[in-house]
DNA sequence: ACAAGTGTATTGCAAAACCAATACACGTGT
DNA sequence: ACACGTGTATTGGTTTTGCAATACACTTGT
């Protein structure tokens, strides 16, 4: 009987608030193909006992989740993982887009990049980038 | 005498807290080319009075850009707009700037955007991109 | 020396963030 | 009906954050 391996790993009052560990490692997971559209998260008793937090704590998470559509609440089920949602046009979501990295681009003339820099970087990015 | 336009617009309790308000600005300001170095902060008196807030908030938000680097305290004239540091390698700032836009990714991944996409957006910013 | 200009250490307090304990509502399966 | 599985509303308390009032140290210019 082989446990699945514990989805999150918990680290109390290490930085981040344990509701935004769970919330970013949650999306990480999701991102990252570990957790697909259709599979469910564990269930927060689960969570709240291998991470040894509150459940409440736990829920809080999810609840951020459901609200970021990342995530679907099935009653007597559990958390579903969302297919993404694709909503609005190419344009708009490319703006979107746009408008996450835009900041980023401020700190790289900050830190004296050139556009090389930043293209190799973007590259490098892309490379591990599943769509 | 035409009073320069005041630099910062101050929205006490409109979200981010007075002294990220300050800190962003001052920051945009320097990324934008608003502020050159060189060049100084108004006063924190100044500010003050002109945004209503406290001096102690204005200063606290002073020290962390001095902190961080993108403002050198004077003795007696003031906060003074450094010239970037370029501190690390390039290596290590390049890694910075990942760090920076790795969090645009996943949110492009929500998305639903193609590599094609990303590569269309990043290179529309390069373009406005004076380095 | 003095006045006027910098920014700031200290302290106190109010508000918000964070989390946990309890009790609960609801759905599923027998 | 009952047992067991979801997640959650409510409440209360502790900790952290955000901000301001005061008094202060220091530099410049007269």
């Amino acid at each position: 009987m082989s446990h699945p391996p514990e989805l999150f790993d918990i680290r109390p009052s290490a930085g981040p608030p344990i509701y935004r560990q769970l919330i970013d490692q949650a999306r990480a997971l999701i991102a990252g193909g570990r957790l697909k559209p259709g599979d469910y998260l564990p269930g927060v008793r689960r969570v709240a006992k291998t991470a040894d937090v509150n459940p409440m704590t736990v829920s809080k998470a999810y609840a951020q989740l459901e609200a970021d559509g990342v995530v679907e609440r099935v009653p007597g089920q559990g958390m579903r993982v969302q297919a993404p949602k694709h909503t609005g046009s190419a344009t708009q979501r490319r703006a979107q887009f746009r408008d996450a990295v835009q900041p980023a681009f401020h700190h790289a003339h900050q830190l004296g990049l050139s556009p090389d820099d930043i293209r190799r970087v973007i590259d490098a990015l892309l490379k591990d980038y599943q769509s």
